[in-house]
DNA sequence: CATGATTGACTGATCGACCAGTCAGTGCAA
DNA sequence: TTGCACTGACTGGTCGATCAGTCAATCATG
C-alpha cells in the first residue's frame, strides 16, 4: 500500500508532495470532475501511475487535498479565535475576522474553501462527508463563539449568522471581476484588508438586525 | 441543425421539452461535468442522439437550460421589482424580496441559481459568459434599485450589498441539513417564508452597517 | 567488507469502461 | 413526396485504474 512516515515526520516523499500541490491547483481550477489525473500528473511532472501508487484513487487524492488544506485553515482559525477578547464590544467582529481571514489569506489556499463549497452546492455526496469530517468540528467552536460574543442570540440565531457569513465569504472568494463589470469599472478594486473589513461590517450588521428582529417577536 | 419555432410559440416539440426538463434535473443534481448525455436521455426517455439533434452539443444544451431558467427567474424578479414602493421606509426590504423570492420559490428551479453560481466558483469560463448574458442585465436593474432604496450608499456600496446578498442567497439555497446537524437538531427547520424574512432582515442590517461605516470615514 | 535479498518509489504499457458526438435510416404528417 | 422528429448502431478519444517491471537504497548475513 501507500506510504508511511519513514521515522517520524522526516520528508515523506518528494513525489507525494509534488502531487498534492499539483492536485490542489488542478482541482481548484477545474473542480473534481473536470480535473483529470493525467493533467495532475503532468503538472506534477510524475507518471500518472504514481498518483494511484500514493493515493489509490482520484477520490482519495481529492480527499487528501481537502484534508490538508482544511487543516491549515482550521488551525489558523482556531489560533485567531484564541486571541479574541470576548469582553470587548466588538467581540463578534473579532470572531468573524478569525473565521474569514484564514480563508481569504493568499497562502490560505484562497479558493480551496470556495471550491468545496461549490461541490456541496452541486450535490456531490463525497463533499458532504468531507465537510463533516474536516469542517464540522471547528464549525461547532465558532457556533459557540458567536453565541458567546452575542448573548441573547440563541443557538438558531448563531446558526443563521454562521451560515450567512459563509455565504458572504464565498461570494467574496469568487470575485472574478463581475462586480467591476456591472459597476462600469467605477470604484477601485479593493484590497484584501478593506474587503475583510467590509465583510465583517456587513455580517455584524446583519447579526444585529437578526437579534433585533428576534427580540421584537 | 436543430430546430426553430414551427410558426410562433406553438408547442415546439414534445421531445425537446422533455429533454430540457430532464437536463435541468440532471445538471442540477450532478453539475455540468458529471452529468452525462446518456443519463439525461434516459431520464427524458428519449434516444441519446435526440439530444444532439435538438441542441447540437452538451454545452449548448446546458446553455439552453440556464437560459430558460434564468428567464423565468428574471421575469419574476422584474415583476416583483415593479411593485416596490420606493417611498416606503422598507424599500430595500422590498427590493431584496424581489431578488430572493423567485430564486427560493419551489417552482423557481431552486438550485438552478445555486448551481450556476457554483460553476462560476469552480471556474468554468462558459458559466461566466452565461452569467453575463442571462443575469447581468437584470443585475444592473437591481443595482439601480438598491441605490434608489438607499440614497447615499453609492455605486460601490450597492455593488457590495448586491454581491453579499447573492452570497447569502446561495448559502440559503444550498441548505442540506448541515445546520440542523451542527445545532444538534435543536431549532425547528424553518419554512420558506421565515427563511426569506431572515435573509432579508440580515442583508438589510448588513447594508445599514455598511452605509454607516462609509459615512464614518 | 562483500553480496544477495528486500523494500519502497516510481514508470511505461495497457486495459475496459464510458464519454460526447455522428450518421444512415425509419416513420409519420402535411 | 418533401421535411421533420426521432432512433440504433457506431466511432474515436479520454477517462481512471492496473500491473509487471526498473532502479536505488537499505538491510541481513557470512
Amino acid at each position: 500500500m501507500g506510504v508511511a512516515a519513514k521515522k517520524q515526520s522526516e520528508e515523506l516523499s518528494p513525489g507525494r508532495e509534488k502531487i498534492l500541490g499539483a492536485a490542489e491547483q488542478e482541482f481548484s481550477a477545474s473542480g473534481f470532475e473536470a480535473a483529470s489525473m493525467k493533467a495532475i500528473s503532468t503538472r506534477a511532472d510524475v507518471s500518472q501511475a504514481l498518483l494511484h501508487y500514493h493515493f489509490g484513487s482520484k477520490e482519495r487524492l481529492y480527499a487528501e487535498v481537502i484534508r490538508a488544506r482544511s487543516k491549515k485553515i482550521n488551525d489558523s482559525r482556531r489560533a485567531l479565535l484564541d486571541q479574541v477578547d470576548f469582553e470587548s464590544d466588538d467581540a463578534l467582529s473579532q470572531v468573524l475576522e478569525a473565521l474569514f481571514r484564514p480563508a481569504l489569506a493568499p497562502e490560505g489556499g484562497g479558493k480551496a474553501y470556495a471550491r468545496i463549497f461549490a461541490g456541496m452546492i452541486v450535490g456531490r455526496a463525497h463533499d458532504r462527508e468531507l465537510v463533516r469530517e474536516c469542517y464540522d468540528p471547528t464549525a461547532h467552536v465558532f457556533l459557540d463563539a458567536i453565541q458567546r460574543a452575542c448573548p441573547g442570540m440563541g443557538i438558531e440565531g448563531a446558526g443563521a449568522v454562521y451560515q450567512f457569513a459563509l455565504g458572504v465569504l464565498v461570494s467574496a472568494l469568487s470575485r472574478d471581476g463581475r462586480m467591476e463589470r456591472l459597476m462600469g469599472h467605477q470604484g477601485a478594486l479593493l484590497g484584501d484588508q478593506i474587503l475583510i473589513r467590509k465583510i465583517v461590517t456587513f455580517v455584524v450588521g446583519g447579526a444585529a438586525a437578526l437579534t433585533e428582529d428576534r427580540e421584537r417577536l
